[in-house]
DNA sequence: CGGGACAACTTTTTT
DNA sequence: AGTTGTCCCG
């Protein structure tokens, strides 16, 4: 019985997009070639649900991969079927999970408002860990540490399981130890990392199955959008929430996964139908993005995999115009190449037409040049990912004050700010403050309110009783209830002496100092709106903020700054710049990773050389480079209508300058849907093709030769142009090691004894390959020392 | 305690 | 190469 109203719900869909919007009941996998309608299918989904077969908001739970998916999601839902669609449960899985905690997290000894460790919180904690446990810093780093422990979370491994099936190797046991310890400081600091947000909701799922139960019965239709980029504890979670509904429908494309390195385990997708024998499959192939060229292009490039689910995607679409492959002499050519082009491309463009350009790299240390080549035409950009909004260390610092003022038993916090802006409290200080509130079992915030009661810390108590009276104002602010959010926000950022901080700086004459007031600014403005957005949704939008009952309550009732303070926290911990809505008229740089489930009419691939990508490292790993030309198949699938693919003969990065050969993908794209330009001939050759004028000529040369030569000595250029005459004969190591130390690392491992001009014989700790170099760390009898085995005037110890 | 100078690190991708 | 963190001196 379907009225013209619920038929509009499957207006405009093809035959087996209309089948993956009926197919409600039971395990569906529905397999999504790039730009083939997923989101409109999903969307209509949710709706048909909802409108036609009378389904419960709140017992639909959509998984999404940012939260700006997840919002366009609600907000295309919305516009099919009203109001009626609030209330479901439309997030990330960490949103999502999240949620579940809030509410649950106490059966796991956690105290109620636990927070949300970030990369900076972690490594903190990670630093007093090895300190703790007596590992330098040099053999292991707080980073890769951290890295080796989300990897193990991403697995489901506990620190339990790892001991149970560790050799008893001593350092088998040393990564036992660390993983254990690490979890304790969290546990102690009532605090979980981002993997946690996920593992202990498994964990809860797990020891508590009435939890689960309760969750099984509400969400009775779960549907999962990227499936091709979960991990082994998603797919868990997943499995668990539906193994009662069976309602479960996932969505995604094998040759879309690029968050290996992340867990994701393609084996997720790959497997779906071994997982639900009974499941329906449906494949969507009919691409509505791209030309013929751009597709047929796309296609070249993902067919070379292996593990994939065969499938052709096709477009009814015109030819289009070829694919641009442009050569460049070096980086910065490269980078005045693309910023001309998108020029030329604004000012062909006639007002009303919408441009959409975006320029895509595979790595954030490419976008530098082509920022100021972009600066030098005046064109504006806007850069998506490298540091978020919210990590940005004046926000930080803003958002540490709120922290604290709302709890002030919150350690990291206090230690962030007690002395930003400087207020004259040091490190001797705070060592004194710490011993104090350690002999009266205080928080280090209540030990500095009563500071002048221990003789140690009499010459800054003054100092420090005024941080606590200026903290403690705050927090009167907080709860009186006098301010709008935003107000407050302010009056944070002036009362702490942050903005007249930064306004010193600017006067005399810091160059970031106006940036960082622009940022608080920003945030003052987020404030705003997020206050606003509280303000016109409904009840049930709170109900989605929060799923901790008393703060609900608490919401609702008197909507309390105190609420909406610790929402607006929650939020900024999950909130990245993938968040952030697009805007139009800029050229967008981004990664090849942030550009997935985006489309722009033209795209630039820069950077398309082996070694850049595909990246290095993906040589090693064993699926390395099928997973690169996945990525390689995301980047050329974002275009609609034109693409230009770059790559450079020299390149200054990260302080070496590489030769390396474009890029395998790029060659695989046949020669008929390709125009090539640049110096792809041979060295300082061109064919003139290129649409430059004579006198352009003359500069595009200047400016080449003087950047290729300027910097180096004569004989560091005859070594060049050796390596380069290597490197393009395709002798495939593109990166022939200097042999000025005589040192060859492939022959050395960890253990192994060297000698040293100076330092005599050393053995080597541990080496880390570093593009075309390596670094050495080497144990001079208890002396460690670090060096660029290129460099360094170390030999192999006979 | 604060600011400046130097050293060390980055080198994939991110919820 | 560029940025961030640490050490030392005023």
């Amino acid at each position: 019985m379907t009225s013209f109203e619920d038929s509009v719900l499957l207006k405009n869909l093809n035959s087996e997009q209309k089948r993956a919007v009926l197919t409600t009941e039971g395990p569906l996998l529905i397999l999504a070639g790039a730009g083939s309608g997923k989101t409109r299918v999903i969307t209509r989904r949710v709706a048909w649900l909802i409108r036609q077969l009378g389904v419960h908001p709140a017992r639909i739970l959509a998984i999404t991969f940012t939260n700006k998916a997840a919002n366009e999601m609600k907000e295309r839902i919305e516009r099919l079927i009203g109001l009626e669609s609030r209330g479901s449960w439309i997030g990330t899985f960490h949103s999502m999970m999240l949620r579940i905690l809030r509410r649950y997290g106490s059966l796991l000894g956690y105290r109620s408002s636990f927070t949300i460790f970030d990369t900076t919180d972690q490594r903190r904690v990670m630093a007093d860990v090895l300190k703790e446990l007596k590992i330098s810093e040099r053999i292991l780093s707080p980073r890769e540490a951290l890295a080796m422990i989300s990897r193990y979370k991403n697995d489901d491994v506990s620190p339990e399981e790892l001991e149970s099936r560790s050799s008893g190797y001593y350092i088998d046991r040393q990564r036992v130890d660390i993983y254990r310890a690490y979890q304790k400081s969290l546990f102690e600091k009532n605090a979980l990392d981002f993997d946690d947000i996920l593992t202990q909701t498994l964990r809860l799922f797990r020891e508590h199955p009435h939890v689960l139960e309760n969750c099984q019965q509400q969400f009775t239709y779960i549907l999962v959008d990227e499936y091709q980029d979960t991990n082994v504890v998603q797919y868990e979670l997943i499995r668990l929430l539906s193994a009662k509904s069976r309602n479960l429908c996932v969505v995604g494309d094998d040759d879309q996964s690029i968050y290996g390195f992340r867990g994701a385990t393609i084996r997720n997708i790959l497997d779906f139908e071994d997982d639900f024998p009974d499941c329906t499959v449906i494949r969507l192939e009919q691409n509505y993005r791209s030309t013929k060229t751009i597709l047929a292009a796309a296609n070249q490039v993902i067919q070379e995999n292996r593990s994939r689910k065969k499938k052709t995607l096709w477009t009814a679409h015109g030819e289009g115009e070829p694919i641009l492959m442009y050569r460049a002499a070096d980086h910065i050519d490269e980078a005045r190449f693309i910023a001309r082009e998108v020029q030329r491309r604004f000012q062909l463009a006639d007002d009303h037409e919408e441009i959409e350009i975006a320029v895509l790299y595979r790595m954030n240390a490419l976008s530098r040049n082509l920022e100021f080549a972009l600066r030098e035409l005046g064109i504006e950009y806007i850069i998506y990912g490298g540091t978020r909004f919210y990590d940005r260390a004046e926000i930080k610092d803003v958002t540490a004050y709120l922290s604290l003022i709302q709890s002030p038993e919150d350690e990291i916090a206090f230690r962030r700010v007690i002395n930003q802006p400087r207020r004259g409290i040091g490190a001797v200080t705070l060592e004194r403050l710490a011993e104090f509130a350690g002999q009266r079992g205080l928080t280090l915030f209540e030990a500095a309110r009563r500071a002048g009661e221990d003789p140690d810390l009499a010459r800054a108590a003054g100092r420090l009783t005024l941080f606590v009276k200026m903290i403690d104002t705050l927090r009167d602010a907080l709860l009186s209830e006098e301010l709008s959010f935003a107000e407050f926000v302010r009056m944070v950022e002036v009362d702490s002496g942050l903005i007249a901080y930064y306004q010193e700086l600017k006067a005399r004459g810091d160059v970031e100092a106006g940036s960082r007031l622009e940022n608080l600014e920003e945030l003052i403005s987020d404030a705003i709106e997020f206050e606003a957005r509280l303000d016109t949704e409904s009840l049930d939008d709170i109900w989605e903020l929060s799923h901790d009952d008393e703060l609900r309550e608490e919401l609702i009732t008197d909507r309390s700054l105190k609420g909406v303070l610790r929402l607006f926290l929650e939020r900024a911990v999950l909130y990245t710049d993938q968040d952030k809505e697009r805007e139009t008229p800029k050229v967008s740089l981004m990664t090849v990773h942030s550009a997935k489930g985006l489309e722009f009419s033209t795209v630039f691939i820069m950077g398309a050389e082996e070694g850049i990508f595909p990246s290095m490292q993906s040589f090693q790993e064993p699926d390395g480079i099928e997973e690169e030309r996945r990525l390689a198949y995301v980047a050329v699938t974002r275009a609609k209508r034109e693409l230009i693919i770059s790559s450079a003969v020299s390149r200054l990065l990260f302080g070496h300058t590489q030769y390396n050969p474009p890029s395998r993908f790029s060659d695989d794209i046949s020669e008929d849907l390709v125009e090539k330009r640049g110096v792809y001939g041979g060295y300082l050759d061109s064919d003139g093709s290129d649409g430059m004028s004579s006198s352009e000529h003359g500069e595009f040369f200047r400016d080449m030769v003087n950047s290729v030569l300027k910097k180096r000595h004569a004989v560091e250029a005859q070594e060049d142009e050796r390596v380069y005459k290597a490197v393009t004969s395709r002798q495939m190591d593109p990166l022939p090691k200097k042999e000025s130390s005589g040192l060859d690392v492939s022959e050395l491992k960890p253990g192994d004894t060297v000698r040293h001009v100076t330092f005599g014989i050393g053995e080597i700790q541990k080496i880390t390959e570093t593009g075309d170099d390596a670094i050495l760390v080497i144990d001079f009898d208890g002396r460690i020392k670090r060096f660029m085995a290129s460099q360094s005037a170390l030999s192999i110890d006979e």
